[in-house]
RNA sequence: CGCGGGGUGGAGUAGUCCGGUAGCUCGUCAGGCUCAUAACCUGAAGGUCGCAGGUUCAAAUCCUGCCCCCGCAACCA
């Protein structure tokens, strides 16, 4: 089975903060989660490279538009090779293969009828680069984000029959039965865009005459592709479209398109509508989060509260930097943040539950059995303990991206083992029965063991560090993978008898 | 009447579709343990589930009205 995830392509005209991190970080947990499920995973980001704010923003440093962008693109791969991103491929939208993908969807297109010439006249705000009426201006008449007067323009543009869709979307959006249907998450979002959809929907720009740093249309090169059309088509140029065919039919149609809440419409709407001009399939869920704010302020540049991945990966390291973003808040809906929080989070979940579990354990091996593996067989009770909280609802959750639960499901699987240690009293045993403390000692391991193979794809690096610790056999990622699909608990668990353990030092220090 | 979402102990949330003892995390307080990263375990306090009506033996959950908050199509994840 293959599963084809992408995040959006990120905007080149801002640096990687703590929001692009959100969503390749879920991305990549989602990514590897299906891997280890045995799924043949093509995992996709990438940069948004064209459009006038970039190429005003490239002349005022001096530099050429594509200097600008390979700069920032750089950035971004910098900030994921940092976070752990596991990506397929990142693409960027001035490459040739991206060009000519772009090209043949829009002569395609315009072949089947849904391009069309039409001359526009408006008030035209260079910032956003788009057309504005009279009522979406402030009082002033400027617009309300530039604060600038836009100035009245008037082009010759080809535009998109997106009005021609709307009964073929909003039957692929509502009715689950369709052989193409598109399921949007979250629920509430979906009805949101159902609703504005039922609105009705009028034909969109497809073209810009007086942007440059663009791709020219094909059958009028006066003219460059709106960047937005650009911008989606990088799904489909990724995985080969058009030249290599076999790629593109062996992942295409996405399993999911994750993307902030903001750029829903254009994934759920104007991308299925473009496909569906073009006869391609449709992809098979749009999934979208909420904002979050930081100490309930918005994020912005000028309150200096923007956070970078370099910041989050100095004060708790790449793995629970992974696992604190995702976690904190529920994935879907808005949510407010503070490095407190985070803070507390890591100290809660990360030092004094997992942490500390492990170093009680692997302190007492040392203790009484000279760091190893105690040879015994483990109790299976706590594995199945263990294994019955964590079961369905952790890969359902996983499924859904419901991070925060699936996170929060692992943290109880760790108090049931530290609720077993109390009722087991190790430290009184160790006076009087050797042999009982031996096989819990294994039990706790194995415990351990079934833990950190649910938490490799939110904290890679650690698990497989922690995964040697506790003297585990072999790779943990083909354990893993061989363990999900099995969904068998070795009778020995998974350190062998014998094997030597590691003192780790302290996995996660508290931080105060 | 533009559309959508939401108002649950100090904070954040689950439960609302399919009515029946209001669950969880953090915080607070008390106790226990001592293997462990002043960590861990147990227990307690604290909520008339936005407001007002209605349906029902029974409503956070269904119905009606009202109040308040937050998003909403262009390039900020």
């Amino acid at each position: 089975m293959k599963c084809y995830i992408t995040t959006p392509i990120y905007y080149v005209n801002d640096i990687p903060h703590i929001g692009h991190s959100y969503t390749t970080i879920a991305s990549d947990i989602l990514a590897r989660w299906k891997r280890l499920n045995n799924f043949n995973v093509f995992f996709l980001t990438g940069t948004d490279e064209h459009g006038i704010k970039i190429a005003i923003a490239a002349k005022e440093k001096g530099k050429t538009p594509q200097e600008l962008c390979d700069e920032m693109s750089a950035k971004f791969k910098e900030a994921w090779k940092l976070l752990n991103i596991s990506y397929t491929d990142f693409i960027r939208t001035t490459e040739q293969r991206h060009f000519i993908a772009v090209e043949k969807i829009v002569q395609d297109l315009l072949d089947k009828g849904f391009i069309f010439k039409k001359k526009y006249e408006g008030l035209y705000c260079v910032g956003c680069e788009r057309f504005f009426t009279q009522k979406d201006l402030d009082e002033n008449g400027c617009c309300s984000f530039h604060k600038t007067k836009p100035a009245l323009q008037s082009e010759e543009n080809y535009f998109f029959k997106l009005s021609s869709f709307q009964d073929a979307l909003l039957e692929r959006l509502t009715n689950p039965n369709h052989k193409e249907y598109i399921e949007i998450q979250p629920e509430e979002r979906k009805n949101e865009i159902i609703g504005k959809l039922k609105l009705g929907l009028e034909d969109i720009s497809f073209s810009r005459s007086a942007i440059e740093w663009g791709i020219p249309l094909p059958f009028d090169k006066k003219q460059t592709v709106y960047v937005w059309v650009d911008a989606l088509i990088n799904y489909i140029t990724a995985i080969g479209y058009p030249k290599n065919e076999v790629t593109f039919q062996k992942y295409w149609p996405a399993d999911v398109h994750l993307m902030a809440k903001d750029i829903l419409w254009f994934h759920s709407v104007i991308w299925p509508a473009i496909l569906m001009g073009t006869g391609l399939p449709l992809p098979k869920k749009v999934y979208s989060h909420g904002f979050f704010t930081l100490d309930g302020n918005k994020m912005s540049k000028s309150l200096g509260n923007v956070i970078s991945p370099q910041e989050l990966v100095d004060k708790y390291g790449v793995d629970a930097a992974r696992y604190l973003v995702v976690t904190l808040i529920p994935f879907g809906p808005d949510g407010d943040i503070s490095w407190q929080e985070l803070t507390l989070k890591y100290n809660t979940d990360l030092a004094n539950n997992l942490g500390n579990l492990i170093s009680r354990t692997i302190k007492m091996a040392e203790k009484h059995f000279n760091l190893q593996v105690p040879e015994t067989k483990p109790d299976l009770e706590l594995a199945k303990k263990v294994t019955t909280t964590i079961k369905e609802s952790f890969a359902l959750n996983m499924d859904n991206i419901q991070l925060h639960k699936a996170a929060e499901i692992l943290q109880n699987a760790i108090t049931l083992v530290n609720r077993q240690i109390e009722i087991d009293t190790p430290w009184t045993l160790a006076k009087t029965d050797m042999n009982k403390l031996a096989s819990c000692i294994y039990s706790y391991l194995q415990a351990i063991s079934i833990i950190i193979m649910h938490l490799l794809s939110f904290m890679p690096s650690i698990s497989e560090k922690i995964w040697q610790i506790i003297g585990a056999s072999g790779n943990i990622n083909e354990t893993a993978k061989k363990y999900f699909i099995d969904a068998i608990i070795p009778e020995n668990g998974f350190s062998v008898v014998n094997s030597q353990l590691q003192t780790p030092g302290i996995l996660f220090p508290r931080i105060v």
